[in-house]
DNA sequence: CTACAATCTGTAGTCACTACAGATGCAAGC
DNA sequence: GCTTGCATCTGTAGTGACTACAGATTGTAG
């Protein structure tokens, strides 16, 4: 039996280097459940193994796509209970898909509307500022 | 001297709902310093006129654009200090519309990355859901 | 005068972290 | 074994822009 290849724990630091996430952060996610507390040296110190790294790796890398700690939490309590979890993360994902496309659209909104703002106002001339008229106006 | 056309003082209910803005807001903006706290009645009651109602609005609508408040008090610390204000107000409008685009770009690759994984998810079928895999990968 | 609505102050909660302070632990070099 | 210095620990408070109470007071219509 190779016992070599049992891989050694991480301590926090290094798994905060090899996921990209502040050690900070990770402790945060300790603390609102969405990382599993892991056994502890005995000074406290805490000790990851891989399953950690690959938790980690997917809540980062959700949280880039934009899904809330919620999210997430839901995903993950759906795994862990051995359900498929695939269709579910599929509906997820296809409502965050919605949720983005709004806030583009929304934003592209915006966008239009201080374009024509910057457009029309010309400092120096002598017409009253039309960003600042745009803005005191209540509709 | 018509002293009818002098109008009445609001109290803080009406402020909210001429203006479209929820009253904890209101009260919110004044002990943060982007609204000056206005006279009050004897029994020590918020009572505002139409100066207030103005920046409230101009502070509802500069939100609704997206500024920060700090931007909001920036503007309302030049302009009181009697500056033009319309420049500096075209160059904040100017970073923030490129704020805003770059805003709109991070999200349009969001939702190209979730349309893929989404298209490539059919539940049921035998392969390993391509969504989940994607929220593992590393990168 | 009595209801009852409106407003008051102050505090705490939200989300997803981030930033400390002050106390320990650990690992390497001597 | 001892020291040095970095790593880690816990706990608390701060961020932005509100929102939500609790409990006390005030204003007003009938």
């Amino acid at each position: 039996m190779p016992t070599r290849l049992r891989a050694r724990p991480l301590p926090i630091g290094r798994l905060s280097k090899t996921t990209g996430v502040n050690i900070e952060t990770i402790r945060y996610y300790e603390r609102v459940g969405l990382l599993p507390a892991p056994p502890r040296s005995a000074g406290r110190h805490r000790l990851y193994d891989e399953a950690h790294v690959q938790r980690l790796v997917f809540i980062r890398r959700s949280r880039e796509l934009g899904f809330s700690l919620d999210d997430i939490r839901a995903r993950h309590t759906l795994a862990d209970n051995g359900n498929v979890a695939c269709s579910d993360t599929r509906d997820m994902t296809l409502r965050h898909l919605a949720d983005v496309r709004g806030k583009i659209a929304s934003l592209r909104k915006l966008e239009r509307a201080l374009k024509v703002m910057t457009d029309a106002c010309q400092p120096g001339s002598q017409r009253p500022c039309p960003i600042l008229d745009t803005l005191n106006a209540s509709r």
